[in-house]
Formats: structure tokens, sequence, C-alpha cells
DNA sequence: TAGATTGTTAATCGATTAACAATC
DNA sequence: TAGATTGTTAATCGATTAACAATC
């Protein structure tokens, strides 16, 4: 009923939202390189951005530079993580488990970055059962006990194409707030439900145009 | 000297080359499945953009639609492939056979869309010498070799963090003539190499926020 | 023919860059 | 202090949407 009362409710750009996870990243690594200062100018020289976007996409957070300093590597970090939620752990649940779903689950990276996968989960009879790491396929009978029993806030999926959308069904319904999707279709779900696209032959096919774009070779 | 005389040279903007990817994956699974005919709209909701978008967008490619039927998915997939380059073979080396890495190596989706792995790189002597599918895994002194020897075009850059800039070097030096970069690192390379980032940890963040504003938890 | 759908132009919207006063 | 670097406003640039004449 009243004005939002919080600080920082203020919306981020998407086109900004993207960026975060850079600053971020390029932030822990110069912090843990010893690194304390840095200015939006060495920010976008090492990110291929301008001086000014960087000061701009940082204005978004709330976090102050200092005049003639630049940020503060550890406070940049942290509030990036802060803002983005990167600072406490999120569960996910991965749905597929081919060769790129079984190693996505065996991705150290994600753990260390605070995405735990606590379920694999197949339609197929011929991998339930198996071990991934420390995991064991699951039926797809038992998504919906694990993500309202664990909290579970992500899905991420790595089926074939043809199965996409009914396992992107199948997750709402069993109630992950998101979904990260690898496959090739396009998903179609509620609106408050976000997805985010990681699709790497789409990755791939962009890359080649811009090859061919620079010297055509046929 | 003159001016370009070849039919559509014209440059198309980068974000409309994100998405025809999408629209060629979307055309072929309609034409498997015997469809013949789409519109504007139907691709539209499909793909989660507006009619005017798709019109917009497909006005950049050599192909045209007819009034009242709309566009031919055959023809379509077709011009897609044609101007992304996806009618023909592109040969890509790997570097980094990790989890990611050799997950990605036996993906069969990607042989399947005309991107051939040759050949799979590691600098550590543990894995040199494994076989990932129906390749052996190579020492990087093997790189340059191979990459002017097969005219390879693509290097997918699947190292950890702290290797992937002298990774993305390397595959600069060898003559590869763009990088897919599958690594949080920010790879500064020649102008004219383009770089994809495919980071799937990044997107696990952006989603992770979207998440978060939706219905804040903490 | 009448109606639906295209291709394209013009209007809106959002993102990036430039510029500069404030400040450490 | 003088100089460098921030935060922010204004200007530019590009992308999306709306609108509509052309046309099958």
């Amino acid at each position: 009923m009243d004005e939002p009362a919080e600080t920082q409710p203020a919306r981020i750009p998407p086109t900004v939202v993207r960026r975060l996870p850079k600053y971020l990243a390029h932030a822990q690594r110069l912090r843990q390189m010893g690194v304390e200062w840095v200015s939006s100018a060495e920010l976008g020289e090492a990110l291929g951005l301008t001086s000014s976007t960087v000061r701009q996409d940082l204005s978004h957070i709330d976090f102050y530079g200092i005049s003639k300093r630049g940020y503060s590597t550890a406070g940049l970090e942290a509030a990036l993580a802060q803002t983005l939620g990167a600072d406490h752990e999120i569960c996910c649940v991965l749905i597929g488990a081919g060769n790129l779903g079984r190693a996505l689950a065996l991705h150290e990276e994600f753990a260390r970055q605070g995405f735990r996968i606590c379920g694999v989960f197949d339609s197929s009879a011929a991998v339930i059962g198996k071990r991934v790491g420390k995991l064991v396929v699951q039926s797809m009978d038992e998504l919906p006990g694990m993500v309202c029993g664990q909290d579970v806030d992500i899905g991420i999926v790595t089926v074939p194409h043809g199965a996409a959308q009914r396992v992107a069904d199948q997750l709402v319904l069993a109630g992950v707030r998101g979904l990260l999707n690898l496959t090739p279709a396009h998903l179609i779900v509620p609106r408050k439900i976000p997805v985010v696209d990681a699709r790497v032959v789409a990755s791939l096919r962009e890359l080649a145009y811009a090859v061919k774009i620079n010297e055509p070779r046929f």
C-alpha cells in the first residue's frame, strides 16, 4: 500500500544485470591477486567496455568509488555479491543426465560459485540409478518432492530439443522459480518464471557468422 | 577499389545476428514436423518476440515471405543456413579436457549442427594421450600444426580462469579465426578475431538475480 | 473480391557515450 | 594545492514497436 520503503528496490536494466557477473568475477580475481583498488578505466579495459559504461553500470549498485583512487576491489566484490544474491548458496536441480548434464553436475566451478546441484533427474530407465559424482540419477517422479522439500530455486534443462518444453512444464509445476535452458528449444513458461538461455550451439553459430563476415572463405 | 558488388554485403546488426540461430532452429524443427508455412505472428509467439521484430529481423536475410501465407519453413531454413554459414561443416579445436571440455567434445548435437571437433588439447600430462570419444587428447605443442593443417576456424576454450588468456593467445597465434569462451575470464585478442562468450556461471547469476527480484527470499 | 499478412517507414524506447562539475 | 577520477546529466546512437500501404 505504501511506496517501496526499502533501499535499492530500483530495478536494474537487463543489459546492466548481464554485465554485473563479469564485474564480480573480475573484482574477485583482482582481490585474490592482492590488487586493492581499480579505476573505471582499468575495469573497462579489462572487460572491453568504456569507462563511462563502467561508471554508469556501477551507479546501479549500492557502493561508491573514491575520487582519485577508484573502487576498492573487496568492497566492489561484496556489493556485487550482495546485489546479485551471490552471497548465499542457491540450490539447483538438473534435468537430463546425458554427457552435458553429467559434466555440468560434476563441474566444480558451480559449487565454488555457490550453485549447489542438489539433484539430477532423467526420464530414461537406462540412466536412473547411476551415480554422477556424489549424486544418483533420480526418476522424474521424485522431482516434485525434492523441489518443495529442499527449497530448490533453479532448474537446469539439459535434455534433447523434443523433450525440453515438457521438462520445463514439469519443473514449473514442481515449483522451481527460474530455468536455465541449455537446449535449442525456446521454453514457454508463466510470466513470473524467468528463463535464461545458455545455448552453446547458438553461440557457435553467432561466432561462425562473425568469422565468415571477417573474411569469407566460401 | 570498387563498391562492394556482391549481393547482401550489408552488415546485420549484432542483436539480429544473435536471434537468427533461434529462427533457424525453429524453422528446422517446423519443417521436420511437416509444417510448410509459418507467419511472423506464429514465429514471434514461439520465440517470445513481437511479429514486428520478426519481420524486421527477417528483412536482413535474402528471403521473402508471401502475403497471406507467411514464410515457407524450408525456404526460411535454407536462407538462414546460407546467411549464417550453417550449410557447410566448420572445424573446431577444443582446449581443456576437464569435465566440461570432454562433455562438449562428446556432445553429438555439435556434429549434427555442422560443428566438427577435430582436436582436443590440454597442457596437463595427466590427461594427454587419453581418449575422448574417437579423439585422443593432444599436447599444446601439436596445436599449431593441426590448426594450419586442417583449416581450423574456431577454438573453444574450456580451461580454468587463470589459464584462459594464455590459451587464447596460443590459439590466435596458431591461426584460429574466432574463439568461443566458456571460462569466466574476459579474453583480450586482436580486433580481427571475434570472441563469443558462453559462460554458464554468469548465466546462472543473471537468473538468480531475476529470481531474487521476483520474490526476495533473503 | 475481401481479408490477412507481408515489407518498410516512422515513432518510441532504451542503452551507450561524452562531457563536466564535484571531490578526494 | 594540482591533478585524477568519480557520479551524473545531456547527447548520441541503436533497437524495438507501431502503423500502414502493397499484395497475394
